[in-house]
RNA sequence: GGGGGCGUAGCUCAGUUGGUUAGAGCGCCGGCCUGUCACGCCGGAGGUCGCGGGUUCGAGUCCCGUCGCUCCCGCCA
């Protein structure tokens, strides 16, 4: 970025920016007082502004004026100096600072505004609990991590806005005022004056927009966009966020990939994430689950499930056999040779609990290779021990850990336990980045407490066959065997962005609707704007949406998204700056219909 | 909705088996200091130990409740 300089009253060049060659002018520089060093004689004072930092001396023998002036300064007091450009006697270059070569002899000085003294340093990176870092968020905001991280963001949304232009797509803005749209999640409600008792949703995301948007005829579009969602937050995940939302007409598969890794890829060249450059690889949702037991696998250590239900087939141990006569799966890791107490052991069960394991086997191979230190041990033949010893390519010292129970469930069990161990382990290589699209997830998912079947993705997705191939109806009468034409991107083991490509032929879609017990009369009730575009000739189209508060995160090597929010809320959704949410007049729900407390 | 962690000076933290007047570093205030850049030296102020209750001769410390923040499960792509 070129910041230049542009002369003004406060201001006539950026602090940062100045260097060797403006030695011998004169130069105005305004900002915030980062440090002062008050030698009595001598007051150095390090000025700040976003470019950076430059040392004003003040020296009572050549601007005594200036010098008193100088006396007063305390952190964050807001001035503008000028002075003389002057280049720094070798002994005292600060090689620290960009603008360590020189400083600026002041000769006046104007305190623009005093600051009371700031409830956390400024000056330092330190942590500083977030909850007043939040409440004092303009302070915070000055601090050089969150000035990096929102200019960071700005980048990012800068290169992907060049390579979407360059390839001919528009940014097009839909509404945040709209309807509830059934992406799974709670909408955030927002009450009609102009209709009592009727509620505009939030966008979840814009959806249903970007579809009709293809319908009608814009063939590329995208967005940078806020979306909503009434759900608990974690550190990933807010109830407001930012997505690049991108839709494609006249597309399959390959085209929206590609084109998401040219913006994605764009990102992470510019930020110089040691990622190889599209096109990036693929692995089926099924690949995933059955080896790292994950849609977002961390392919960066080893730890991969292994099936073990041939190896106890027809055992006498009631917990394996039990798992596999309910139609579940008897599943394995094997950890390597780890140091494990009593206690940690412990620890980890409950993690498996905690993901919804009944119990979790443990057993390490002793130094004879074929017999086990395990609790289960006595229960198993030795056969059955060395058959599970060679699944899981065992070597003594190693501990294996083992779950039986249904797919789902011992999938994300092992999963979990994986991601725990390459956590306390530090399994995954210094440096080390994995990126790659998941592909073909289920169409449907069963739902045991309601009984039906639901879309994985969202109805809107275009179904699969079995074997990968667009569905027609004909082919949509076993919901549990179809799959989607949907992709996620992964990186490093976190979800950065999905999409599928959607029905664009209503037979198809009146399906879906069927299939997931949503009545015809129910579907044109809730989405008839978009059923009555699709009778209306709606081209092929698919689309995309990335994470870009996760995207940001990541690249600046944060561990939760509100590092790269200027004004994020709290986990708990509440806003500690402005006090959001809170208790609005009489009058205001009143005007609004809504009935007093 | 559930589970874990945290809450002591403005900030970051220490505080032993319950025991005298709750400490440190940084910051802040005052003094001295003309080449520092985490300036230095001397002195000083600063505490509802999140809040409420309980046990006890005595609670920062133990118990119960509650609030806030945070991580996770549920939920959510």
């Amino acid at each position: 970025m070129n910041h230049a300089p542009r002369a003004n009253t406060f201001r006539d060049t950026w602090a940062g920016a100045l260097d060797a060659a403006r030695a011998g002018t004169t130069a105005r520089v305004s900002g915030w007082v980062h440090r002062r060093r008050d030698h009595g004689g001598l007051i150095f004072i390090d000025l700040r502004e976003r470019s950076g930092i430059v040392q004003l001396v003040f020296n009572p023998a050549t601007a005594p004026e200036a010098h008193a002036e100088a006396h007063k300064l305390r952190s964050e007091d807001v001035v503008t100096a000028a002075g003389a450009v002057t280049r720094r006697a070798p002994e005292n270059v600060n090689p620290n600072l960009a603008t360590g070569e020189i400083e600026i002899a002041v000769t006046e000085m104007e305190i623009l505004a005093d600051a009371e003294t700031p409830p956390f340093p400024i000056d330092e990176d330190g942590a500083v609990d977030e909850n007043l870092r939040l409440r004092h968020r303009t302070l915070d905001l000055r601090r050089r991590p969150m000035q990096e991280a929102i200019a960071l963001r700005h980048h990012v949304i800068k290169v992907i806005r060049d390579v979407l232009d360059d390839r001919d797509f528009l940014e097009i803005e839909t509404p945040f005022l709209t309807r509830s749209t059934p992406e799974g999640a709670r909408d955030f409600l927002v009450p009609a004056r102009i209709a009592p008792g009727s509620f505009y949703a939030l966008p979840q995301s814009p959806q249903l927009f970007k579809q009709l948007l293809m319908i009608g005829g814009f063939e590329r579009y995208y967005q940078i966009v806020r979306c909503f969602r009434d759900e608990d937050a974690r550190a990933d995940r807010l109830p407001e966020f930012t997505q690049l939302d991108v839709e494609m007409a006249f597309v399959e598969e390959e085209d929206v990939l590609e084109a998401g890794e040219a913006a994605i890829g764009a990102v992470f060249a510019q930020a110089g994430l040691d990622v190889p450059a599209p096109p990036w690889p693929r692995m089926t949702h099924a690949e995933a689950v059955g080896r790292f037991g994950s849609d977002r696998p961390d392919t960066r250590f080893g730890l991969e499930l292994k099936d073990l239900g041939a190896a106890v087939a027809g055992s006498e141990f009631k917990v394996f056999s039990g798992a596999l006569e309910g139609g579940g799966v008897v599943r394995g890791i094997n950890a390597g040779a780890r140091e494990l107490t009593r206690s940690d052991l412990d620890g980890l069960t409950d993690l498996a609990k905690q993901h919804g394991a009944k119990g979790l086997v443990w057993a390490f191979v002793e130094d004879d290779g074929a017999s086990w230190r395990s609790p289960i041990a006595k229960f198993l033949t030795p056969a059955e021990i060395a058959a599970i010893t060679q699944a899981l390519q065992a070597t003594p010292g190693d501990v294996l850990f083992i779950v039986a129970d249904q797919a789902a469930t011992a999938g994300q069990v092992l999963g979990a336990l994986r991601l725990e161990m390459a956590r306390r382990f530090d399994l995954v290589p210094e440096g080390a980045h994995d990126i790659r699209w998941v592909i073909q997830f289920p169409m449907f998912t069963y739902k045991p407490d309601e009984q039906r079947w639901d879309a994985e993705h969202h109805p809107f997705t275009a179904p699969a066959t079995a074997a990968g191939k667009p569905a027609t109806v004909g082919d949509m009468d076993d919901p549990a065997a179809l799959l989607s034409r949907s992709y996620d991107l992964v990186l490093d083991g976190n979800e950065i962005g999905g999409g599928s490509i959607r029905n664009h032929r209503i037979d198809v879609q009146s399906r879906i609707f069927d299939l997931i017990g949503i009545s015809e009369d129910e579907a044109q009730l809730r989405f008839g704007f978009l059923l009555d575009a699709l009778r209306y000739g709606a081209p092929p189209h698919g689309g995309i949406a990335f994470g870009i508060d996760r995207i940001v995160a990541l690249l600046a090597g944060r561990d939760n998204i509100r590092e790269v929010i200027a004004f994020p809320k709290s986990t708990s959704g509440a806003d500690p700056l402005t006090g959001a949410p809170a208790p609005v007049d009489d009058i205001q729900l009143r005007e609004l219909g809504l009935r007093l407390r």
